[in-house]
Parts: structure tokens; sequence; C-alpha cells
DNA sequence: AATCCTAGCAACCGCCGGATG
DNA sequence: CCATCCGGCGGTTGCTAGGAT
């Protein structure tokens, strides 16, 4: 059968948008809001795709988008959520009022990717590029240095050109979002080889609390009793709630 | 001055999942 | 339960500006 495209393409415009365009799209979620954007081109007067109409308002029109340079603040918060939540960006950017997913996507790609190689940090798992010394040894070895208080924020202070790749710099892969998670994490849910799911929908149903905390990479005891779930964790499981203007991340 | 290379960013594409009939 | 619609997401592409040669 298939699926309908989500516009006649033949008759729409592609690439750079012009300031008319823009003014045209500004003024009608101005008078309307947003919403339907398959019906909006048409009723904006605008030759695009009801997508492209989207991604434009979202990524460069709001007008509660923070334009400018990523602060530090930003950047190490980016690096935290990303070892939290790996490439969903736009759960990341929900952390970041004023700040887009695709912006943020591209931040990570041609900033912060390099700064953690920099760091000898591998970008996808936050862990330590070198193979020599395996994860499981160094986060032994390194527990006790993440015990001082101070040791998250030299993990995440390596200076750019300070060759902190060397071995033996890396304060291990240790996070610092006001509990105690390491970054042996995914989102992902469980999967037991024993019983595998057949259908995402039946992994989905199977996902219980006490699975989602191992997951997400809790200390067995401590913050992580499997038992007594942080109703927050669970909410996380699900969506990650925005942060309202001026609240942040400790 | 011309050409090449690279980084940065805006925009597109294809897929997925929730909602709805 | 199924088919379809639609919004949203993440990956990728392509254009452009600026620096290097």
């Amino acid at each position: 059968m298939g699926r309908s495209p989500c516009c006649e393409k033949a008759h729409t415009n592609k690439g750079a948008w012009t300031k008319e365009e823009d003014e045209k799209l500004i003024s009608y979620i101005r008078a309307h809001g947003e919403g339907c954007w398959r019906s909006l081109p048409k009723a904006a007067g605008l030759l695009r795709c009801g997508k492209s109409c989207r991604l434009r308002w979202i990524n460069y029109l709001r007008p509660d988008l923070k334009r400018g340079n990523f602060t530090a603040e930003e950047d190490e918060l980016i690096i935290k959520l990303h070892g939290l939540l790996g490439n969903k960006w736009s759960l990341i950017a929900g952390r970041l009022p004023g700040r887009t997913d695709n912006e943020i996507k591209n931040y990570w790609n041609t900033h912060i990717k390099r700064k953690l190689l920099s760091r000898g940090l591998d970008p996808k798992t936050h862990r330590p590029i070198d193979v020599d010394r395996p994860f499981t040894a160094l986060k032994q070895q390194d527990m006790s240095a993440a015990q001082d208080s101070t040791a998250s924020e030299k993990y995440f202070s390596g200076d750019e050109e300070g060759g902190s790749s060397s071995t033996g710099r890396h304060k291990g892969c240790y996070l610092d979002l006001d509990l105690n998670l390491n970054l042996d994490l995914s989102i992902s849910l469980p999967c037991h080889p024993s019983q595998e799911q057949s259908s995402p929908r039946e992994a989905k149903a199977q996902a219980t609390p006490q699975s989602l905390c191992c997951h997400l990479g809790f200390q067995t005891g401590g913050t992580c009793s499997c038992q007594n779930i942080p109703k927050s964790l669970v909410l996380l499981s699900h969506s990650i709630r925005p942060l309202e203007e001026g609240q942040h991340i400790a």
C-alpha cells in the first residue's frame, strides 16, 4: 500500500529559507499558533513541506531560542546528559532551555566529540579509549578517586590542549547527577537471552522499574535497592521532563 | 589571486510510534 | 485488530564561510 508522501514534492520549495518565507511562517504561527503542520504551508501561503515548516520554526524561528555560543556549563551538561541518555538529542535539548535538538546534535558532532577524544574518551561510550586498560580494572582503581568530592569536577575539566588522553589521567567514567551513576548504562530495555521478546511492544511491557534501574547503572544497594525506585527515575525512563525556565541540574 | 580543504550549520530524508477511525 | 495519518526524532547531506597553501 505504501505511505502517502507528506507533501506534494513537485510543488514545494527546498533548500534555504528566504526572509519572505520566514515572515509568512512567523506571522501565521503568531496568528494561529502551532499545530497541524501538514496543512499549515497551504494556509500560510508557503510552498513548503509541513515538516520543513516545523523544522524551520523549531530550530530557527521560535522566539524563545537562545542563540549564540554554548557556555562551559552547557558543555558539561550536554556531556553528562549524553552519557546518561545517549543520542537522545530531543531529551537533552529538553534540559537546555532555548536550545534545540538539532543545535545540540550539531554542536556535539563538531565540538564535544573532539573535546572528549582529546581527553582520551570515546564519545559514544564515554569510556577511556585506551584498550590496554580495561574498564573494569579502571573502575575499581578509580572508585576511590571518584569518592573525592572533586573527582567528577576533575573528570570533566580536562583542558583542551592538555594532552589529557594519556593513561592514568582519567578519573573514571562516573557521572555526578546527584546520584551515583556510572556510565556503564543504557536506556535500552532489558534483554534477557533466555526470554527474548518477539516484539518491541512485548519488550516494553516487560520493562519493570527494577530492570530499568539496573540498566540505568545504579549501584546495587545505596541509591538503587531495586525495590524503591525514585519516582523521578521511573519518569525518566518514559520521558525526561523539560526544565522550567531558569531551572537547572545541580 | 586562485584553489583547495575543513569546520560549522541549516535543512532534508527516512523511519518510528502514538493517535485515530 | 488493523490500516492510515501525522508529528517527531536521529542520521546524514550539502552549502557556505573562512583559513591554509
